[in-house]
DNA sequence: TCTGGGGTCCTAGGACCC
DNA sequence: TCTGGGGTCCTAGGACCC
């Protein structure tokens, strides 16, 4: 049996957590540069304000109901994510960390028949630790764990626990859940299946094999088949590494100058270099884009990209950051308004193979060796205390973030605040 | 005026090999 | 006029997830 848990409207309960005059408050949560809403507290779900509104179409709104909209907090939710986990990780050895706010939990070890309360225990532990509510399914693949969830989730008399303990139970709740509902399930095939008759999760249960195999992909078939609980889809509990690194933003401002443009891809790349090492990594590729605003109907549109073969695999900031501007002196266009940037990371290598170039002589020694002092002090003094130079210290380009929370749990000074 | 960022997997088709 | 069988690798595009 596997417990899907999922912590409720994750980045709003985050904010209230050190905020807690929010807690009857509508409160919403922006993507990076203030744009669009990527979190929403029950109070703002029920107004019904829809995920991925751009905040600007939402004013009136936001006065009338006075709701209170924030920046994002990455360092905060990641901090708090970690507590959340740790948490749970004392009711198994056997974790999955899906996303921020979800872990996947293998309860085998648990009775059968005590699993509606060991899912009571673990959301009122999480609920202790970290103040974050959860919701928790339980079920014998990932996709029915999925279902329950919802179920807990949408039907309060639960009390946000609920168990699917067969495929048999399952017949009795899938045929009141939406097939679009389902794990797995996006917008285009539920417009296709609905197209063929399959309209709920019951449907797609009993859906034709063939059928699946043939109209849609092998992908459906295995959310179908697990549905009928066979699992198909196996516990990660070793994150494996990424197989692309990406690094990108939308600008604050529209931006002309390729000199501001080459500060900010320096950025990212120096940003998607620390991902790279920290997961034990080297790259081989660096790709750069760039694009004007493509919502400006009334500017001429340009977006360009390229990718740059490095002369060999590395996780070293200064040659990414140099590959990085190489892209962009390629795909620069005079004339144009950007508004955002950004850098791929492929050809991901594990770092224990230094396969050298014919032409190309690289000391590993000393460049691993500098960048484990850059990182060291990075993460003692605080991120870009130590960096590049081609960053620059203006800032032109960054993203708006106009109402952000403090670091309560990981900074300094504001931990000093909440002891206050 | 204002519209996010970061990932994965599968499939089909083309190019190539023997 | 007739024209095999069995593979791999790469890429672009489309679907999905949070």
């Amino acid at each position: 049996m596997i417990a899907l848990v999922d912590c409720n409207n994750f980045y709003a309960s985050c904010e209230r957590i050190f905020q807690p005059w929010l807690r009857k408050r509508p409160v919403l949560v922006l993507s990076s540069n203030d744009g669009c809403v990527i979190a929403r507290s029950q109070e703002a779900k029920d107004l019904g304000i829809p995920m991925g509104a751009p905040i600007h179409t939402l004013t009136e709104t936001v006065i009338k109901y006075e709701i209170y909209v924030c920046s994002s907090n990455f360092t905060l939710y990641a901090d708090i994510s970690k507590r959340v986990m740790s948490a749970l990780g004392s009711f198994s050895p056997h974790i999955e960390v899906y996303s921020i706010d979800e872990s996947f939990l293998n309860v085998d070890h648990h009775p059968q028949e005590n699993l509606l309360a060991i899912g009571r225990q673990m959301r009122q532990s999480v609920l202790e630790w970290t103040d974050v509510p959860t919701g928790i399914g339980l079920g014998p693949t990932k996709t029915l764990a999925k279902i329950a969830n919802r179920i807990a989730k949408k039907q309060k008399q639960h009390g946000g626990v609920f168990v699917i303990n067969s495929a048999e139970e399952a017949r009795e709740v899938l045929p009141s859940i939406a097939v679009e509902d389902v794990w797995g399930v996006g917008r285009q095939w539920s417009k296709k299946l609905k197209s063929v008759g399959i309209v709920s999760a019951y449907d797609l249960q009993q859906a034709d094999d063939k059928l699946l195999r043939q109209k849609f992909n092998v992908v459906l078939l295995r959310t179908a088949t697990e549905l009928r609980g066979i699992p198909c889809l196996t516990m990660e509990e070793i994150t494996p590494a990424n197989k692309t690194i990406i690094a990108s933003r939308s600008f604050g401002t529209q931006m002309t100058k390729e000199y501001d443009i080459e500060e900010a891809v320096a950025s990212f790349a120096t940003r998607a270099a620390e991902k790279l090492r920290k997961q034990g990594s080297l790259a081989l590729y660096l790709s750069v884009f760039v694009r004007t605003n493509i919502f400006n109907k009334f500017q001429e549109q340009y977006s360009g990209g390229t990718t740059v073969a490095l002369p060999i695999a590395t996780a070293y900031t200064p040659a990414l950051v140099e590959a990085a501007r190489t892209g962009i002196h390629r795909i620069f266009r005079d004339g144009y308004s950007y508004k955002k940037a950004g850098i791929v990371l492929s050809g991901i290598l594990p770092d224990t193979i230094h396969q050298q170039a014919l032409f190309h002589k690289v000391n590993y020694q000393k460049e691993g060796g500098s960048m484990n002092a850059m990182d060291n002090v990075n993460a003692k003094y605080g991120k870009g205390t130590l960096r590049v130079g081609a960053i620059g210290t203006r800032k032109v380009w960054h993203p708006k973030l106009e109402k952000s929370s403090k670091n309560y749990t990981t900074r300094y000074e504001d931990i000093l605040v909440v002891k206050a």
